[in-house]
DNA sequence: TTGAAAGCGCTAACAT
DNA sequence: ATGTTAGCGCTTTCAA
């Protein structure tokens, strides 16, 4: 651990040059501006020998951008989040940008702190997947002349967006039980109101309308005799094929189906939006609908570049295709 | 979204004050300077109409502290790992910092030169879980004057460091059967050159000799059919007690001991280093040692501030206690 | 009670 | 081929 770091001038003064000449080369515009190998290599070796590092602030300040974007998500300890910032940074470490990850809880009060924060800290742009309170977003993202991409869910409806159509995409998945269903079981979250879930419900209820097969819907939690009482009654009521809406009310599910000793698929069959590791683990493994995340993220990135280079494209809403994973409990 | 930022100028402009007066308000120091009441208010209400942000850049140079942290992690889609960087996002935001997560793949290479663009980018300190080639990021981390906390793995004896005794802890875990184990399996992954990983085989290792108990090493792997072979002829060996050396291996692990029909805890028992969500879901549930994520979270963040404060304190290795979650498996 | 001005480290237009 | 200098936006010392 060193003391004191190097500046340009440092460098200029121990060299008896310019801070323009050393700035110059430092920066790779030697021959740009004429300047002899000889000073160059001078130079190149004293910042070496100095270990300067440039003060990225004094860069900031003087260029105006901070090559830094801002990601905000709801909770990085959800695989799903995690997986996207990682493929969110990849793409983004490729063209040269750092990013800052904050993580909301769903809480958008918080949310909104946060948001202030990473606008202080004045990144270029933000990538956001909202908590649902958007409308208490959209008076402080107009303030400020950041561009954002929407990621997951939809926060405004005239700017970028890239995520999945979950709409559709659950309601596609009433199709895919191996034995059409007699009557449909949509299991969701204790937190319903959150705009992904509230589509997917849709979507499921329309899907069965359609195919008029009869549903009924019900709400899983950590509570495991709960659970098991719910999915009970469900299966009493007739309930042969099961909805889960996302991975972790399908884990609640699975583990009181075993708890009652209902046979999958043979019983009753069960298809979870969301994947998860561990369901290729389980007997029988896990059928389920699988987001392309890494996808999502590469898309996300090119959005925001476009409108980092404050093109006039026009905003798009980019949906993209969920892969149906065939494993055995459908 | 609006075009243009406002600056300290344009409202000491607009209101025909001079610079440092609305500096000195807006920093809250209208009373230690004697600023009339008046002239506050108009320029409290000036900033709120221009939507005044400071910029971040003219700040940080001018005072030389970033309130920002860099945390470089092995995988952040690894569930500990995203855990632990939500308790230190969480920590440190309470303390006014903002954190950078960077991920490395394990890859050295890229370790180096995601900590070389974090040091460009003026963080005010690191927070480090080392892939294993540590000496490579010595010359780095030493010529330069930011801190260094270690977390998970260490990678300096003479450094902050926080994390869980590996090499204890799986030590413990031969006495954790309920069974005394007449032949212990030691499954560890693929890449057992981490350091944390090596020091559990080495725990576990001792403790089996200590107790005069045979134990056999196998890896397993993603392939299924090749884990199924393993998991056998460990069986037939003899081996009736496993110890996971991470969740993954135990997810494998549990899936041939599945497949071959083996009872648990019946006729073979299994514990788990590093818990998982799914675990409790798992028919047997899988007994597992968990570490104390939030925990190690918090006296990172303890640790780092005291460097921060450029106290003299002596550097300290933090162990942590794990918890040991019984379940069924076991 | 307020204002002027220096200076943080860097870039680039302009001089030489 | 290299040096001088203004200015990015802010804080703070000193002066008025």
């Amino acid at each position: 651990m060193k003391s004191k770091r190097t500046s340009l001038a440092d460098i200029a003064e121990s060299l008896n040059v310019s801070k323009s000449t050393v700035s110059f080369v430092l920066n790779g515009k030697g021959k740009q501006f004429n300047i002899s190998e000889t000073t160059q290599k001078l130079i190149l070796d004293k910042a070496k020998e100095l270990n300067y590092v440039p003060n990225y602030f004094a860069k900031g300040l003087r260029e105006g951008k901070t090559q830094t974007i801002g990601l905000v998500l709801a909770d990085i300890s959800n695989p799903f989040y995690s997986e996207l910032s990682k493929a969110i940074q990849e793409s983004l470490y490729e063209k040269g940008y750092s990013l800052f990850i904050v993580s909301t809880n769903d809480d958008s009060t918080m949310e909104l702190k946060l948001i202030r924060d990473l606008i202080l800290r004045s990144v270029d742009a933000l990538i956001i997947a909202p908590c649902n309170g958007i409308p208490a977003l959209k008076p402080v993202l107009d303030e400020t002349p950041i561009p954002v991409v929407w990621v997951d869910r939809i926060g405004d409806e005239f700017a970028d967006f890239v995520g999945v159509d979950n709409y559709m995409e659950s309601a596609m998945l009433v199709k895919r039980f191996s034995v059409k269903p007699k009557k449909v079981g949509i299991l969701h979250p204790k937190r319903s109101d959150v705009m992904t879930i509230q589509l997917r419900i849709d979507g499921t209820k329309s899907a069965c309308e359609k195919q008029a097969i009869p549903y009924e819907l019900a709400s899983l939690s950590e509570n495991q005799k709960e659970s098991v009482d719910k999915m009970k009654q469900m299966i009493d009521d007739g309930v042969d094929s099961f909805v889960a809406l996302n991975n972790k009310v399908a884990l609640h599910a699975i583990n009181a189906l075993n708890i009652l000793k209902v046979e999958i698929p043979k019983k009753v069959r069960i298809i979870s939006f969301d994947d998860s590791e561990a369901f290729s683990y389980f007997a029988p493994p896990v059928t389920a609908l699988s987001q392309p995340v890494n996808g999502i993220g590469k898309e996300t990135v090119e959005r925001l570049m476009e409108r980092l280079k404050e093109s006039t494209e026009n905003r798009k809403h980019l949906m993209m295709e969920c892969s149906f994973i065939e494993r055995s409990s459908h």
